[in-house]
DNA sequence: AAGGCGGGGGA
DNA sequence: TCCCCAGCCTT
């Protein structure tokens, strides 16, 4: 089995339990291992964490990061000791209701601890399921939750779903990961559509627009006998199959000005934006007589420009505001 | 539904 | 650099 060893896996008492999954929401196990036994030794039952000040439970979760988690747990632990008579209740549904349990937490503890039959949906199981059953629908969005949870929850034994869900986040974790999946030791490989399909990496879907990335492209104008190179670009990715003048990465930009194969008087700036990028397109005039990547090169005369695809801000630059 | 919240490791 | 990590709470 690809099982991992991991201290709080030899317990099913739910505070130790408990205080696991709160210190791994989001974080690393070798981060959070150091403090999950520096709670433990320091608040060996939930009386004495209920008891403590929370300043110092605050110091002991001191570069372990997201406070509200200390706070919260402290909350949780008087809520227990004041108002459940030291137990944590049973149901996923009353735990995740105290500070600090959400859905996953309190799936993990009840399913663990108490034997509920209920998914554990954490990024990893999030990441296996999507893949086994091919959901492309958007992850962060409440259909694309309540698609995967129904799934799954056929999926997880009735005698032991604490293990089962232990199991399919330890598949997330070692093999099912983001980049670089490793099918082909995957347990779940026969079974899984995006293995069939051959693009697990596209999985799970994220419709998420991410803070507006800003993106540099450079390009250069090469004129021979009144012809100027152009480059079609790959079949994926934007702009696909377009043609652009010959792009260059950065590096080569800052060294082509430096040693005058461009004229820095010739650069102008285009901004471009779409819905999930800003590109700043600059452009300038070679004249140099070597012609980076003449291999991929085809020449079009200007009159050509009008029948070649070209991405809008290209065509723009080049026959609205006449640059060439 | 979206944003904020910490910090560290890996590509 | 960006992405991701045993997510949750507030607005």
């Amino acid at each position: 089995m690809n099982q991992r060893l991991l201290p709080w896996r030899t317990s099913k008492d739910p505070y130790t339990i408990w205080l696991s999954e709160i210190i791994l929401q989001q974080t690393r196990i070798d981060q959070g291992q150091k403090y999950w036994e520096k709670f433990l030794n320091k608040f060996p039952s939930i009386q004495n964490l209920a008891s403590a000040k929370e300043s110092e439970v605050l110091a002991l979760w001191s570069g372990l990061g997201y406070y509200s988690r200390a706070r919260n747990i402290h909350k949780t632990s008087k809520i227990i000791v004041k108002n459940y008579r030291n137990e944590f209740p049973s149901s996923s549904r009353e735990l995740a209701e105290l500070p600090g349990i959400g859905p996953y937490t309190a799936a993990a503890i009840s399913s663990i601890c108490f034997n509920e039959v209920i998914p554990a949906l954490d990024g990893n199981a999030f990441r296996v399921y999507s893949r086994l059953f091919g959901v492309d629908l958007p992850i962060e969005k409440k259909i694309a939750i309540n698609t995967i949870k129904d799934l799954a929850l056929p999926l997880i034994s009735k005698k032991q779903p604490g293990d089962s869900n232990q199991a399919i986040m330890d598949i997330g974790s070692g093999i099912c990961k983001p980049k670089n999946p490793k099918c082909f030791v995957c347990p779940l490989q026969e079974y899984c559509f995006a293995r069939k399909n051959g693009n697990p990496e596209s999985y799970p879907v994220k419709s998420k627009i991410k803070k507006s990335l800003i993106i540099d492209n450079f390009y250069i104008i090469v004129k021979k006998h009144d012809k100027y190179a152009f480059i079609q670009r790959p079949d994926k990715g934007i702009w696909a199959g377009l043609f652009t003048p010959i792009e260059m990465d950065k590096k080569s930009w800052r060294l082509a000005l430096k040693n005058k194969s461009i004229d820095s008087k010739s650069v102008t700036t285009l901004r471009h934006i779409l819905s999930h990028r800003i590109m700043n397109l600059h452009f300038s005039k070679w004249n140099a007589s070597n012609i980076p990547e003449e291999s991929k090169v085809k020449w079009h005369s200007q009159n050509d420009l009008k029948s070649l695809g070209l991405p809008a801000p290209i065509k723009k630059i080049l026959v609205e505001k006449s640059y060439i």
